[in-house]
DNA sequence: AACAAAAGCGGGGTGAAGTCCGCTTATGCT
DNA sequence: AGCATAAGCGGACTTCACCCCGCTTTTGTT
């Protein structure tokens, strides 16, 4: 499951300033978004909204995406506490299917939930699973491995599960492709078709 | 299957000058691409190579990615042609299951032949299938449709595929993590994965 | 051949990400 | 408290994609 122990800009022994600026610029991060969205935050404009220097945003969060992986690190954190230690079927205890079935099905809203950040926190100059999001390709390799599939055939089944799970919301649709649906408890497209997939990926 | 018209940078009645200046960028591209790379083609040394205006690159390719995309395509008209009106199980006559089946054996061979320029070729401010190479979604659609699955489906399955299917070339794997297979003849890991799924998402 | 209109050209300009490095400040030790 | 040191800071600088718009060349017309 591979959680990274330093997500991004929270080195262990963080000297107090420092702390206080990370909050600080996370903090204008989240008051530019709503009033603005993502495409606004600038470096720049960030920087001097927060009251900092620049070069102190690149110190603590690395990159632009950064910020937004930082921004999405809590909710991240509790997601994967929820599938590792949570109650089934997303949490342990249920079968293998029931528990990719399960992962699809919180996965999606969750990305769905929070597609903006979710989407500029993706470092496109690096391969995506970047940061925290990176615990669902092993836990879906893990599932399939439970579940009885040909072990020659779990990297890759991994690999394209995970594409084809986050890879629509993350970067397959632009972001007006992305309606809520209609009704609040409608299923949304691409978690009856992740359901679908998987019931018959497990069937056999 | 949706044809773009006009690929890019290649307007109808192209003026003698412009098309000249489209081959010379053409080629110097390739050339560079061969020397240092795909990450060594900035907008400025290649209009330098050629001998031409920074403005002029713009003019002809629209954007970065467009020259890697018109540098595409004509091996990916080529591909077209042979999904659309080649032998069979490629190209029609065979049964859907089976055109399934091949066109992701075709598919990702020719993704791993050109990594490097079809990941170039992504625009990163637009959702993914740009360019000519938006073929799969809607091929990968009718074949489902064909294969008689659930219409209620389809959409979501067919963006899945295609994310499952392109998505760990184009943009799940870096570059470094692409490697040829060690035997020319062995089945590549996502050949397998994709084979098997297909297998039995169209078994029941 | 001369002309008008359209198409194309070029390169300086802009905005944004990311780097660098000398200066400042917190921290832990004595 | 005073000091040495490492951590942090800031903002000028570089690089790059992309825009803009006045000038030049081609082309179709007469």
């Amino acid at each position: 499951m591979t959680v990274p122990l330093e997500p991004f800009g929270k080195p262990r022994g963080e000297r107090a300033d420092a702390a206080r600026n990370r909050e600080r610029l996370l903090e204008a991060a989240r008051a530019m978004i709503a009033e603005q969205g993502t495409r606004h935050v600038t470096m720049d404009a960030l920087a001097e909204r927060a009251g900092l220097g620049k070069g102190t945003v690149f110190r603590r969060f690395g990159s632009r995406a950064g910020i937004f992986q930082a921004l999405l690190d809590d909710d991240e954190r509790r997601f994967q506490e929820r599938v590792l230690s949570g109650p089934p079927p997303l949490g342990p205890g249920a079968d293998p299917a029931q528990r990719l079935d399960a992962y699809g099905c919180a996965r999606i809203p969750f990305l769905l939930e929070h597609h903006a950040i979710a989407r500029a926190a993706v470092d496109r100059t690096l391969p995506v699973p970047a940061g925290a999001a990176s615990m669902t390709q092993p836990h879906i390799r893990m599932l399939l491995g439970q579940a009885g599939l040909p072990p020659a055939h779990l990297d890759g089944l991994a690999v394209q599960l995970t594409a084809a799970l986050e890879g629509p919301l993350l970067l397959y649709l632009s972001v007006e492709e992305v309606p809520e649906p209609p009704a609040p408890e409608a299923p949304h497209l691409l978690v009856e078709g992740w359901r679908f997939l998987i019931g018959r990926l497990l069937a056999g």
